[in-house]
DNA sequence: AAGGTCGGACCCTCAAGTCT
DNA sequence: GACTTGAGGGTCCGACCTTG
């Protein structure tokens, strides 16, 4: 098996106007077992998301109170202080300081390993240490259209934080349905992190970023979800379908 | 089928401990 | 002061339960 396999896109053409959608596969070694993706973290969720173990996002309100209506009840969940005077013991000691930090796994485990420490994540032995640094995480990033072969950046988008949860918001498999549209011409409010207020969307398609679980980690493959489901960025086309071109 | 509940795995933050 | 460690406290997956 290669190490860099290259993702074949399945195509639909849902008519013949509209441009063909390219539909990546995931890849299956990036999923359940080593090298799948962390798990991602809002830092604070709103209390109703909180208090129903769901899944939160750091807009206001979060897609899940939009879903539910209940906007005006979306708010921030409050922290508790962290203790402070905690007696922790002595540290145990690193006999080799100059060891990086992950070499003692790579020198005594099987590549096969279970999964890696999350924070020190193990890869196919490489010949440095910076080659094994895995992107924490990236950032923003970029709204990319997936109708044609290369994902393309949507015009007037740049790297915007405001679209950055949006993006990773997955519904849980068996939710997905409710995200389902019936109708293509239907037009469904959805709310505009940008304005603040309700605008409107063409249903369309959800991306979902695959990123590498090898060297030399690219930028993270976008991957499009069948069927049909909200396209949570309306903004700044609310009346127009991604996909409609001259 | 849809939505609620919740145990516990997973994750992040940051004070204490250690190093230079 | 910089860096490392590791535990407190948080998020949210996924299994199960409830409701209509």
């Amino acid at each position: 098996m290669a190490d860099s396999e290259v993702l074949v896109p399945t195509v639909f053409i849902s008519s013949e106007n509209s441009a063909p959608i390219y539909v990546y596969p995931v890849n299956p070694t990036s999923t359940n077992t080593p090298g799948r993706t962390k798990r991602r973290q809002v830092k604070v969720a709103c209390t109703n998301c909180q208090r129903a173990c769901k899944k939160c996002d750091e807009a206001r309100p979060c897609l899940r109170c939009v879903k539910y209506s209940i906007p005006h009840a979306c708010v921030d969940a409050k922290r508790k202080a962290r203790k402070k005077g905690l007696k922790r013991g002595p540290y145990k000691k690193n006999k080799d300081k100059n060891r990086p930090i992950n070499s003692q796994s790579l020198a005594t485990e099987p590549v096969s390993a279970p999964l890696p420490d999350p924070k020190v994540q193990e890869t196919p032995a490489t010949s440095s240490p910076e080659a094994l640094a895995v992107p924490e995480r990236v950032d923003y990033p970029p709204i990319y259209q997936h109708l044609s072969s290369t994902p393309q950046l949507l015009p007037g988008f740049h790297q915007k934080e405001h679209y950055y949860q949006s993006l990773h918001y997955i519904p849980p498999f068996h939710h997905q349905h409710r995200f389902a549209h019936p109708s293509a011409e239907h037009l469904e409010p959805v709310y505009s992190h940008q304005q603040g207020q309700a605008s409107y969307h063409q249903p369309t398609f959800q991306v979902q970023p695959v990123y590498e679980s090898h060297p030399p980690y690219n930028p993270p493959h976008y991957i499009v979800n069948h069927p049909i489901m909200v396209h949570p960025f309306s903004y700044p086309y609310p009346s127009q379908p991604v996909h409609e071109s001259t």
